[in-house]
DNA sequence: AACACGGGGAC
DNA sequence: GTCCCAGTGTT
């Protein structure tokens, strides 16, 4: 059996040396990290890029500086900034999740405890408890599961593969540095330990690479194959009234669930009528892709003369483009040019 | 176990 | 175009 107790000493090594410079991160041997920083940059760092969670990680902490000024916020607010970032179920459960440790006073310590609360799970819980409580919880991500997989050359497929890798990165876990070793495990498999290319050669821990020994390390982890995505169709209406514009909260389940909207059909078959009787005007196309699903979204406008069934009239002066999820401000950008486009330089 | 759930960056 | 990203909750 291999001696596994040198990897995470190296793998720290290396760390020290070469660790990302993040908005959340605390360098080591510079104090704890707040565990709400931890908590808020996990959960949008969840399915999402670093470099697209930078700027909602700055704005987010300069409008709440801690959970109770979060769980003191209005929904509305914090959806609004969220908006764009995706997966909105997130944020909803950010807001909840936030009230509950404010009324609790402060962050569970424990995984147990961290992972009772909404949208905190296995890899999240893991993470906060070693990050900001030292705990020695072994955190398992994309990147942790690939880096594994290589290193351990395991064969199986994701996801059934889950289980075997987390046992095998439990048994890499240090007791010292918990955190360190987290995040030295993610910032090997961002940066080094990448899905296409990785570059073996200046890996810390090649020589421990079962994969890299036998040549497949860029063939690792393999994967089930994955569903190919049908495309759907819808239309939205986007209806103004003197400097006003007709606006809704979609419904808190379901796709775009609690996000600022325009009035739109189903995609799925569900024929919703228009949100008022008007001469709607098709003025175009917009085609999105979701998870699992393409969308044609035909984009009717229209001038108000009869009262709305459903939605709200909001002042143009203040409505934002930028509390709308990506569908939404595509669909807004069609509507009203005038007001999104850059202006042109080249005259 | 399978599915629902966004958006964008890298190739 | 494809892949996949510091995953979670529901069925």
């Amino acid at each position: 059996m291999r001696d596994l107790t040198v990897i995470p000493t190296q793998l720290l090594a290396w760390y020290d040396r070469h660790a990302r410079v993040l908005p959340w991160r605390v360098p080591a041997g510079h104090g704890p990290a707040d565990p709400y920083r931890v908590w808020l940059s996990e959960v949008m760092l969840q399915q999402t890029t670093v470099a697209a969670v930078k700027s909602y990680f700055q704005r987010f902490t300069s409008l709440w500086p801690t959970v109770h000024d979060l769980a003191a916020a209005e929904d509305a607010q914090v959806m609004a900034e969220w908006a764009g970032l995706g997966y909105y179920a997130r944020a909803r459960n950010l807001i909840a999740c936030a009230r509950a440790v404010s009324a609790m006073g402060a962050f569970p310590t424990t995984r147990e405890g961290l992972a009772a609360l909404p949208g905190i799970g296995p890899y999240t819980s893991a993470a906060i408890a070693a990050i900001a409580f030292d705990q020695p919880e072994t955190v398992v991500d994309g990147n942790v599961e690939r880096v594994v997989a290589r290193l351990f050359a395991v064969q199986t497929a994701l996801p059934a593969a889950k289980p075997e890798l987390v046992t095998l990165a439990t048994s890499l876990t240090p007791s010292q540095r918990p955190g360190d070793f987290a995040q030295a495990m993610m910032d090997l498999g961002a940066t080094i330990c990448s899905p296409r290319n990785p570059a073996c050669g200046i890996c810390p821990i090649n020589d421990d690479c079962a994969a890299r020994a036998q040549g497949i390390a860029a063939d690792l982890p393999r994967k089930a194959p994955k569903k190919p995505k049908p495309l759907r169709h819808g239309t939205v209406w986007i209806g103004f009234a003197d400097e006003r514009v007709l606006v809704e909260t979609r419904p808190e389940k379901g796709l775009l669930g609690g996000t600022l909207a325009f009035p739109s059909t189903g995609w799925d078959g569900s024929a919703l009528p228009p949100p008022a009787p008007a001469d709607w005007q098709a003025i175009g196309l917009v085609r999105h892709v979701f998870t699992h699903f393409a969308l044609d979204l035909t984009v009717m406008t229209a001038w108000l003369t009869a009262a709305p069934e459903r939605g709200s009239l909001t002042p143009l002066s203040k409505f934002r483009p930028t509390a709308l999820p990506g569908l939404m401000r595509k669909a807004w950008v069609l509507a009203r040019p005038a007001t999104t486009v850059v202006p042109d330089q080249q005259r």
